[in-house]
DNA sequence: GCCCTGACGTGAA
DNA sequence: ATTCACGCCAGGG
């Protein structure tokens, strides 16, 4: 028998870290790992994401890159379904990025923060 | 065990 | 804004 990623404490953490985003919330990969107590460990959270199974990681769209771009290049399907699946959520895209909350822009929605503490 | 790859991030050029 | 070089470390061959 085969054993499921989750085995690794790591993994675990990050797992554990993601089902604490908010929906219509968005984090990057970095804060992510940061929330999992695995401070610059921003590949490993990637990592995790990949070998995840969907019981484990069932909001993992609501993980993105500290740029703002999404993991998956432009066009392909997975960048399609998980930029709907955020949109669905309420969070904004300018171009190929998600838009943050901007205090001086216009009637920008609330809700598309970023890491939820400081 | 060695080597390369990679759902990443940051700082410099 | 873009490209490059590094640091980081788990997986797969």
């Amino acid at each position: 028998m085969p054993e499921p990623p989750d085995t690794n404490p790591s993994f675990a953490a990050i797992y554990s870290a993601l089902r604490d985003i908010p929906a219509g919330t968005v984090v990057s990969y970095g804060e992510l790992a940061r929330l999992a107590g695995l401070p610059g460990r921003a590949r490993l959270a990637g990592t995790a994401l990949r070998e995840a199974r969907g019981e484990d990681a069932p909001t993992w769209y609501r993980v993105i890159r500290a740029d703002g771009s999404l993991a998956f290049p432009p066009g392909t399907e997975s960048h399609r379904r998980q930029r709907k699946l955020l949109e669905s959520e309420g969070v904004i895209f300018a171009g190929n990025r998600v838009q943050r909350a901007d205090p001086v822009s216009e009637n920008i929605v609330d809700a598309a923060l970023w890491g939820p503490s400081t």
